[in-house]
DNA sequence: ATCAAGATACGATTGTGTTCGTATCAGATC
DNA sequence: GATCTGATACGAACACAATCGTATCTTGAT
């Protein structure tokens, strides 16, 4: 059920502007760029470059009404993370999520995101067993 | 304290290779890729050359007391997994991990996981408790 | 119509990962 | 010591990611 389709993997430069388009929702490639600004020098057109090999890729949708495109993700948020997250656990953890789940929580959680994670356990629980 | 250097991030061919010399131990190429041909067809001058450049990254120490030489992983496949989490944790889910995992257990966990993930909840929390 | 400004499109360059064919080397056997 | 075998080393080819300079296009203002 759900998605299917296989599986489209960003490259790193890619999933830090699909980072920047969730938090800002659509946006021109300006804008795209002056967030990416904030924390790299990048040029505009490689920005530009980067959302149009995206948009060939169908990673995300581009809106061409007006002259300056609107890019937005084609994916959600949680989707993609859910794609990445398999991934890894296929290619590193032999195919056990609670393999990974364990080894990120033994590595470094505080107290208060154990508490949050017992307790989305909980939800879990009772959704799955009514 | 541990480890630290600068995360080595293996590539995806260094990963699969690396899975096999963690199950099989230290083991020469032939080894190696005899296990890799159990699943895909590659070349051994392939495994061999991916092998050299894996030692030349220092992802794998190499005797090479005997004609044919043998390979084992640099870093242990826990801190490798570890390294890896890292990653994406800070590409994917902000920095958090707690979200990560929570989106890792929202996916696809069973009862028997989550009841392994439960445990492994109370134990840490046992232990930061004295 | 022309022009300037600001946007997209194109193409080249560089770097890295992956693959494998061929060359070379070492060691055992005759 | 010549040869055969099985190993490593080398180098080239290909693919893809990332970057950016330059060319082109579009639109509003003159």
């Amino acid at each position: 059920m759900s998605g299917s389709k296989t599986i489209l993997k960003p490259t790193e430069a890619e999933l830090s502007l699909l980072n920047i388009l969730w938090k800002l929702g659509p946006a021109t490639v300006k804008q795209v760029h002056l967030t990416v600004s904030e924390t790299q020098k990048t040029g505009y057109t490689t920005v530009l470059k980067i959302l149009q090999i995206m948009h060939e890729k169908t990673l995300v949708v581009r809106d061409e009404t007006n002259r300056a495109h609107i890019y937005a993700p084609a994916d959600s948020q949680k989707q993609t993370q859910s794609s990445l997250l398999k991934d890894l656990v296929i290619k590193a953890f032999g195919g056990s999520t609670s393999k990974l789940v364990m080894r990120a929580i033994g590595d470094s959680t505080t107290k208060e995101e154990i508490n949050d994670i017992r307790q989305m356990l909980d939800r879990l629980e009772q959704e799955s067993e009514q």
